[in-house]
DNA sequence: CGGAACCTTGAGAGTAATCAACCCCCGTGG
DNA sequence: CCACGGGGGTTGATTACTCTCAAGGTTCCG
C-alpha cells in the first residue's frame, strides 16, 4: 500500500524545473498540495471508490496510482472508458448532479483525494487556475474517449490497438513516466480488451501480430517498446504530436 | 431558413410554467436570452459549423434545430458523436483549448448563438447560473457518449437501435418535443449508422425486425412510435427512468 | 507440488460489412 | 405529361472479421 507521498502528483500537477499544469504562478502551490494531502488517502489495487448509480463522490484527484473509470452491461460485459492518472481531476456525477455515471476501481495502489462539492468550490475559489485546469483535463477526457470511440465504431482490431497504445504512450509521456525507450502498461490483456472492446483473445493475436511485424516489443507482462513510430501511428490513424496536444494536457508553460 | 426566434430556446432553456433548466429565480432571464439572441445566427442544414481541428468557437448555444458533432477517420469513415438539441450549449475545443475536437454540423436548419470566450465568461459572471448549467449539460453529454460507447464496444445491433432510439426519445421528452404517440428524427438510415456504428444496410434490416417484432413503428422517413416500451428499453439494456435522469437534464425545478 | 492467473494457439461459429440490384418517392425540366 | 435523376430505403448473396470454446503453456506463489 503507498503512502501519501504527494511527489508524484507534485511532478504531474505542478510540473518541473518551474513548469507545470498550474503555470509559472508558484502563489499558493504549496497551499494547494497539502489542501490536497489533507483530503488523500491511499487505496490497494482492486478498491472499488464508487459504483455505477450510487451517489457519487463529487471530484477525484488522483496523487499517484491508476485508476480504471468503467461501465457495464446487465451480463457483466464491461469497457473501460478511460484510465485516471496521476495528476487527473474527474467528475464522476451524472446530469442529475448526484448518481455516478461509471464506476470507479483502483488498478493500481492509488492515493486519492475525495472532495465534496462544497471543498471544491473553495479550492477554485482559493485557487483560481485550477477552474480552468479542470476544464482543459475534462476536455482532453473527452477528446479521449470521442477518439477512441470513432476507433471503436469504425476501426479495426489492429487500429484499435495501435491507438490505445499511442494514447497511453502519450499521455504517460505527458506526465513524464514513459521512459525513452518504451513503457510498462499495469494491465492484463483483459484489461486492453476492456479498453478497446476486444476479447482478451484477438488483443493477444493483435499484439502478437504487431510484434511479428516489428511494430512493437512486447516484454515482461506489458513492457511496451515503440520500434516503428510511424507505422505504428499510421495504423491507429493519428498524427503523434497532434493527438498529444488534444488529448494530453501538457505541463503548461 | 429559420429565423432568430427564441421561443423554442426559451422552452428548453428557461422551461414552461415557471420551471426551467435556469431554475425558478427569474431575474435577469430576459436579459440573458436578449444577450443570446444578440450572437444568435441561423445557419442552413449541411452548414459546417466547424471543423476537426481547426481554431474553434469556443462555446455554441443552440437556439432552435439539430447540430451534429462527428469526428471521422482517414478513409471518411464518420461516427456522429453526439446531438446537439436545442437549449444545448457545448464546447467543442480540445485540451489545448483552441482546437476543435470535433466537426460540428446543421443537420436541419439551426439557429445558434456562438460566442467567444471572453463573452462566455461574461455571461457566467452575469448570470451564475449559467456555470451549473453548462456543467450538468457537460455532464448528460459525458453519460450519453459513455452509454453509447458500451453498446458500441459490447451491444448487438438490435441493442444499439434500441438504445439510440430511447436515447434521443428521452431528450426530445426532456425539452417538451416528444408527442404521445411517438417521435420524429430528423435522420436518415445512414446517420443512424454513423450514430450506432452500424452501416445503414444493417440499421434498415434491424429497425425492420424491430418493427416486424411489434416493438416500434416506423413510418414517413422516421417517425418512430414506440409501441412495447418494455422490450425496447430491455433490449437496450436500460431503465427508461434511470437513464433519463443521467442523459436528459430535465427542467430544473 | 499444486493452483491460480494469465497468455497463446487452433478450430469453428456468427454477426455485421460489403457488393449489387431494385424500388419508391419526389422534384426538375423537356 | 412524362422522362430523368438523385437520394433513400429494401432485400439477397457473399465475404470477412472477431467471438467463443477449448486445450495447453508459462510464470509466480503459497
Amino acid at each position: 500500500m503507498p503512502t501519501a507521498d504527494p511527489s508524484a502528483f507534485k511532478t504531474a500537477m505542478l510540473g518541473q524545473k518551474a513548469r507545470g499544469r498550474l503555470g509559472d504562478d508558484l502563489r499558493g502551490k504549496d497551499a494547494l498540495l497539502a489542501t490536497l494531502c489533507t483530503n488523500a488517502r491511499a487505496f490497494p489495487a482492486g478498491h472499488q471508490l464508487t459504483i455505477e448509480g450510487d451517489e457519487a463522490a463529487p471530484v477525484l484527484c488522483v496523487i499517484d496510482g491508476w485508476l480504471i473509470q468503467s461501465k457495464s452491461l446487465a451480463d457483466g460485459q464491461t469497457l473501460i472508458i478511460d484510465f485516471v492518472l496521476p495528476g487527473d481531476i474527474v467528475s464522476v456525477a451524472a446530469a442529475d448532479g448526484a448518481t455516478a455515471a461509471s464506476q470507479v476501481d483502483a488498478l493500481t495502489d492509488v492515493v486519492v483525494a475525495t472532495l465534496g462539492t462544497a471543498q471544491w468550490d473553495g479550492m477554485k475559489r482559493d485557487w483560481p487556475a485550477l477552474d480552468g485546469l479542470a476544464v482543459r483535463l475534462a476536455a482532453a477526457s473527452r477528446a479521449r474517449i470521442s477518439e477512441r470511440m470513432l476507433r471503436l465504431a469504425k476501426g479495426s482490431a489492429p487500429t484499435r490497438i495501435a491507438y490505445a497504445l499511442m494514447e497511453m504512450w502519450l499521455r504517460l509521456q505527458a506526465i513524464g513516466r514513459a521512459p525513452a525507450h518504451g513503457f510498462h502498461l499495469p494491465l492484463t490483456q483483459q484489461h486492453l480488451g476492456d479498453f478497446t472492446g476486444l476479447s482478451s483473445v484477438h488483443v493477444c493475436r493483435t499484439m502478437r501480430r504487431l510484434a511479428h511485424d516489428g511494430i512493437i516489443r512486447v516484454e515482461n507482462h506489458m513492457d511496451i517498446g515503440i520500434r516503428d513510430l510511424a507505422a505504428l501511428a499510421r495504423i491507429a490513424g493519428i498524427d503523434p504530436e497532434e493527438l498529444s496536444r488534444e488529448i494530453a494536457p501538457a505541463p503548461a508553460a
